[in-house]
DNA sequence: ATGGCTGGTAGAACCAGA
């Protein structure tokens, strides 16, 4: 079993690389993020035509939205509302082999990291806090996949020490990702399969004009697994190279490979 | 020089992303 996810910036302003990625790579299962398309009217013909006809849709007009496609069946289908606002975040299935999958969007956070001054970040804050209180109650085996918006450790970004004060990589972010990850003992399989300290980006902004000169990165994008679904990984892949595909998403898609 | 760009939606010298 091989499962994607990949924030695309707009599905439909990425569906030729989605399908070059999908040709390419064949998941079984693909998580997207930031869709940005209401339901009614979400791309579908593309997916279908590839063997991935089976979805699941939870997207909002203009911004954030979550999908998950995949070429197998997919049952059980949820929500959960985070941030308690409405907006369209997460997204979960049962895939065919009993594990759940749920497909997550965390709020980025605004700009300043303080939430008596940016709601936002308040909002982020809350989200990871409401995403723990679940996790501590989960008692099934699970794998959560999505954009973070948080790159927790030193080397998942370009510099610590420049980030310290930005959205993303604060101390009060990091801790709290750190409580939703020992509340359910999640694996972060990108640092299993790739160990700290090794560079391990999976986000570059759009405004360098390029995106390889400095290499500012950040690890903002995660595949965690409970501990008996992780036994079960066998390969992880972060596709840097799709970062300079046509019409980039500023996001790359992860990879991880099951043996059940 | 981490906001320098990008997308959606409007029809904006807009908003949001991170």
């Amino acid at each position: 079993m091989k499962i994607a996810s990949w924030n695309i910036n707009s599905v439909r302003a990425r569906l030729d690389i989605v399908e070059q990625f999908l040709a390419a790579e064949r998941p079984d299962v693909l998580c997207l993020q930031e869709t940005k398309v209401v339901d009614d009217i979400f791309p579908a013909e593309m997916f279908q035509r590839l063997g991935y006809v089976h979805r699941v849709l939870n997207g909002q007009r203009m911004h954030h939205g979550v999908a998950i496609l995949s070429r197998v069946p997919l049952t059980d289908h949820g929500r959960h509302d985070w941030q308690d606002n409405g907006e369209a975040r997460h997204v979960g299935v049962r895939l065919p082999n009993g594990v759940r999958l749920e497909n997550v969007y965390i709020p980025a956070g605004g700009d300043v990291p303080d939430r008596t001054i940016n709601p936002k970040f308040g909002q982020k804050l809350d989200f990871l806090e409401r995403m723990t209180r679940w996790s501590a109650d989960l008692r099934e085996p699970t794998l959560i996949v999505g954009d973070f918006n948080v790159a927790p450790l030193e080397c998942d970004v370009w510099s610590h020490k420049a980030l310290l004060d930005v959205v993303s990589h604060t101390p009060i972010e990091v801790e709290a990702l750190g409580r939703l990850q020992a509340s359910h003992d999640w694996v972060d399989l990108g640092r299993r399969f790739i160990p700290a300290p090794a560079r391990n980006y999976t986000w570059w902004s759009y405004r360098a004009k390029d995106w390889t000169a400095n290499d500012r990165g950040r690890r903002l994008d995660h595949m965690w697994a409970s501990p008996e679904v992780a036994a079960t990984a066998v390969a992880h892949t972060v596709h840097e190279p799709c970062r300079s595909w046509l019409k980039p998403s500023d996001h790359v898609p992860l990879v991880t490979e099951f043996a059940a």
